[in-house]
DNA sequence: ACATTGTGTTCGCAATGCGAACGAAGTGCA
DNA sequence: TGCACTTCGTTCGCATTGCGAACACAATGT
């Protein structure tokens, strides 16, 4: 059909796709939902989604009482595979804990991948923030201090890529849409070591992030601050934040240093 | 082939519950793992293990180098499907920080689900504790006053069959094996509203657990502080620890209240 | 160089999972 | 209360999908 490039077809297993999708409709606040709000929710056939959902209960991630589905703290295993398999992030918690405690800021861990930042690790002050950002939650790479750092870590030829493909859309009025000026911003980030992003997805929000790397220098990860733009604009406090974060991020790093 | 009672046979979609299964391959600190490892952690055949892994990359929830596979964290979003699906605990973890903060000991919420209960949130003091007990992970209700408090809000018949039917195993010499004597615990804890578990899993830990009530009063979760058996025996410190507990039990009741 | 073991891929076949069609259960209106 | 009408869950014949034995290829040892 087509004469350039390879065209070969993986093998890809349909009902395991679905499969995943009727998981993945539970999400949105939804903890109940009938066969056919999921066959809806997931655009598919309703026998599909009875036959799928049963399987969920058969293997004890669902349960239903006849009438209505929900999942089982037990789908908590899948996600967790992630964080298991990296192990990394369980002894970062506590680090991040006493930052918190020292800076009375929200402080979070997120992990780049393609054109987004994934929430790996969340620790919240008092003052309830976004509830919607928690662990899993992802958004988009470019327009967050997370993003940007370890956007920073790419290869010059991945990172042309990224600025080619990318999706770049406008959140606020702050937002730098420009791919070029993006482009400096993210080596300018690079070169310092440390990323400010001032209300470029929110009105609300400002962030300030630095790398995680493993034993080999690679930035596996991005830990960072957040708090309100007007606490953030106080003199002093980017430093004496950017000092406090460093550290925590030396403090992981190390250890993960070690344990590697 | 049995005639009593029902057989019907649900409809089982074979497919899903093996890709569910390839995704936990890579739970046991196992980064990335090749098809023939995948294949033979899952105990399925490497075609299938192939077909599987492929459809993972394919939807972005894993990435391949040809040789190795490995998660990304886009694959969070499905066991967190359930944290948000219930999104009772985003602001919880808030108020756990502000216990942790004062009583300087860990703190945890749980869900009972059959046998086990399931760690939804937890806040670990900077004393790195079991880095095992992550979010996502089990334990025997029994022997955790985690369990026993929710085990607490089962009716007779519930408790019955839960008796019955549980593996009761012992993994310490203070695990209270006999039955008829757990029922007892279980019924006590239930009429006192809390319940102190002391090193009946492992010989360094102690628990302390309150639960959580939705607006109906029906039990949903549970709350606790962990601490070093020795510590626990300090005179006045089991009802300090029991009224912050108490205190953070009942601020996350009442926002439980007011949103659902 | 030549077994030998282990890994990834192909391909014919049938079991598996598909959805149109069916029946059951609500819902609204007269 | 009875009768259309909608919505939901289930059945079942058929084609597709996903199965694994067999194959090819790579790595390792002797």
């Amino acid at each position: 059909m087509n004469s350039d490039g390879q065209d070969e077809q993986l093998p890809i297993v349909q009902s395991f796709i679905r499969g995943l999708e009727v998981i993945k409709t539970f999400g949105e606040g939804a903890a109940q939902l009938s066969l056919s709000e999921v066959a809806n929710r997931a655009s598919i056939s309703r026998a599909s989604a009875r036959r799928l959902l049963h399987t969920l209960c058969d293997q004890g991630y669902a349960r239903t009482d006849g009438k209505l589905f929900w999942l089982t703290p037990r789908i908590l295993e899948l996600g967790f595979s992630y964080l298991s398999s990296m192990d990394i992030w369980s002894f970062a918690q506590a680090h991040m804990e006493e930052l918190v405690q020292r800076v009375h800021e929200s402080c979070s861990i997120a992990v780049l991948d393609g054109y987004d930042i994934y929430y790996v690790m969340r620790v919240p002050t008092r003052k309830l923030l976004k509830s919607t950002l928690n662990i899993g939650s992802s958004l988009p790479a470019h327009v967050v201090s997370l993003g940007r750092i370890q956007l920073a870590a790419l290869s010059d030829d991945e990172l042309d890529y990224f600025l080619e493909t990318a999706k770049i859309e406008r959140y606020t009025p702050f937002t730098i849409t420009d791919r070029e000026e993006l482009r400096r911003a993210i080596r300018e980030d690079g070169a310092k070591g440390w990323s400010l992003v001032d209300r470029e997805l929110e009105e609300g929000m400002y962030g300030i992030s630095v790398p995680i790397h493993n034993r080999h220098g690679k930035t596996i990860a991005a830990i960072n601050i957040t708090l309100p733009p007007s606490k953030g604009a106080e003199p002093g406090m980017l430093d004496y934040l950017l000092a406090e974060l460093q550290e925590t991020a030396n403090q992981i790093n190390k250890e993960l240093a070690r344990r590697q």
